[in-house]
DNA sequence: GATTTTAGTTTATGTACTATACTAATGGTT
DNA sequence: AACCATTAGTATAGTACATAAACTAAAATC
């Protein structure tokens, strides 16, 4: 029995408002997807790949500071990425506080796996909207953050 | 001891994708926030009583459908609104399966207070952009719930 | 050397969902 | 009228994602 509701409901689209809009990505933007070989991954599993990988060599601390949120929850999700075999965690070879992280190859694999993905999806934006038009848009999502913090 | 991070942390805003932003704004949209007398109420909250208010007299799976939720969130989320007595069950005078939702008094006054705050967000926006940059990013953000859907 | 800061972990808690299984009422169908 | 599928809502268990607070251990500063 799928329980699940259709979240673009068409009949229920009259007027949106941008806060509607927002909570409807917000939904969205929470679905796992699969990533190549690695399995499905949720949208913070696959940020955090996605910022160890553009880096590589990674500490827990600045991946708190990048993804904004606590120490914990850092913890916490590595703590699951390295269970799925996709992170792993080195001890740091000056400061023996610090854990150092890097992508195993699996990790990689997402990794790659979602950067063509964004690259298919910025295809898709681009298709369907002008260079001007993006850039204003980016702005607005910019303006909005700022304006809700 | 505050272990909050900061979310608008200058500092690591180098470039941003659209990805990360839309992270971002997840995370914001995430917060609770104060609306008159009727306390802070988390986003899930307003909006639910938002869309009762707009039409009153609504039923339960119809805002499982608005809100795009199984009718099992619906409950737990009436349910959390109810005991903060904002909102009101009863009965469906024709169908006894049905249960109609309406706002309290107190209901109301949050309300109010989140269309007035939405107001002012509408003026602040328009202050800092055009007619038509609010209306591409608008198509934008439809577009996007389109592409991820 | 003592103290403070930093790195990371742990635990308990809360929100926001889903999936699944359920009860009860309604509405067709024959 | 009896049967059965559908619909409305609830209950419960589980997951993801987060915080806050209290903690250990190591490093840095004084």
């Amino acid at each position: 029995m799928n329980n699940k509701p259709k979240i673009n409901d068409r009949t229920t689209n009259q007027k949106q408002s941008i806060g509607r809009l927002i909570m409807q990505l917000n939904r969205l933007e929470r679905q796992p997807k699969a990533f190549g070989e690695a399995g499905p991954l949720t949208p913070s599993e696959i940020h955090t790949i996605d910022a160890i990988g553009r880096e590589g060599g990674v500490l827990m601390s600045e991946l708190a500071q990048r993804l904004a949120v606590t120490k914990g929850a850092v913890t916490q999700l590595i703590g699951r990425l390295e269970a799925k075999d996709l992170v792993s965690r080195k001890s740091h070879p000056v400061d023996s506080r610090a854990t150092v992280l890097s992508l195993t190859g699996l990790g990689m694999i997402a990794f790659e796996a979602h950067e063509s993905m964004n690259q298919q999806f910025n295809d898709l934006l681009q298709e369907e909207f002008s260079t001007q038009e993006i850039e204003i848009f980016e702005k607005g999502l910019e303006k909005l953050i700022r304006l809700m913090s």
